[in-house]
DNA sequence: AAATTAACCAACCGCCAAAAA
DNA sequence: CTTTTTGGCGGTTGGTTAATT
């Protein structure tokens, strides 16, 4: 038996909000704050709607200071840059960018810039050279609440990309501290590593099991040295082909294959 | 001009972890 | 300590608009 919902589906409106609705919504939360409960909000409100609906319309839409409309080039590179370290953490990506909620930034990446990224990467293919993305000009603040697994493609990006260099090794592998601050990182080798994930990192997240074949044998065997990781290979569904070589993930389409 | 396809994005769904009971 | 509830997250869907045939 599954968990109970959280609302009466038959009594709860669904689909596009009205602009009545929105304002039932702003003006309640501008008089009394949400009151640390989205499931009751929306009955003291009046709206006919589930609380998560009530959540997710407030935080996407109508909280102040939201940034709609095009993303600069700056924030590409943020976004391209994070993803490289952590995936699709969406909501934590977002917390980088002033004014983007995390269904923003995952709709642009996967609308938009995923398309741009692998464009500039087949043309620097056929040019025979090297891609390039400037990372984003430290420093920035990772928060970190959610640790899923030490074998996740984030934790692999954030073990490559802050392992260098050595430091605690428990902290490496499961990284599940408060916080991890970039700017103690600015290794050129770090930079590289980043640089050179970016593609991985597209891949990765869909392949959490050939993840962990990359990343065996189990943390506790790894050293802080991140060449331990080299001779990995691992080969995508859409058919990039990625592997270590002691210098970073790299992607290879179509018989390229890029070396760092 | 109409039909079809692609792109975009708001919103929903289900899962997970933390908090509360 | 266990169970239930809630908030938050990421993946996905479906409606709308734009572009193409």
């Amino acid at each position: 038996m599954g968990r109970a919902p959280c609302c009466d589906k038959g009594s709860v409106k669904k689909g596009p909000w009205s602009p009545e609705e929105d304002m039932k919504l702003k003006d309640y939360i501008h008089t009394h704050g949400t009151g640390g409960n989205w499931i009751a909000l929306p009955t003291k409100a009046g709206l006919k709607r589930c609380g998560k609906s009530c959540r997710l319309r407030w935080l996407n839409y109508l909280r102040p200071n939201i940034k709609h409309g095009d993303f600069s080039d700056e924030e590409d590179r943020v976004i391209c840059a994070l993803f490289a370290a952590i995936g699709s953490r969406w909501s934590i990506i977002a917390a980088q960018l002033p004014g983007r909620t995390d269904n923003d930034v995952k709709n642009y990446w996967n609308t938009k810039l995923k398309k741009k990224q692998l464009h500039l990467l087949i043309a620097a293919a056929a040019h025979g050279q090297q891609y390039s993305s400037r990372p984003p000009e430290p420093p920035f603040t990772l928060e970190h609440h959610h640790h899923t697994s030490p074998t996740s493609a984030a934790s692999l990006g954030q073990l490559l990309m802050f392992g260098v260099g050595g430091g605690d090794q428990q902290q490496q592998y499961m990284p599940s501290c408060s916080s991890v601050d970039m700017s103690n990182n600015t290794s050129a080798a770090a930079v590289g590593l980043q640089e050179s994930l970016m593609f991985g990192g597209l891949e990765f997240q869909q392949q959490e099991e050939h993840t962990n074949n990359l990343l065996s044998p189990p943390p506790a065997a790894f050293g802080n040295d991140i060449m331990t990781y080299e001779h990995h290979e691992m080969i995508s569904p859409s058919g990039f082909f990625f592997y270590g070589d002691g210098a970073g993930a790299a992607a290879t389409q179509e018989g390229t294959r890029f070396l760092y």
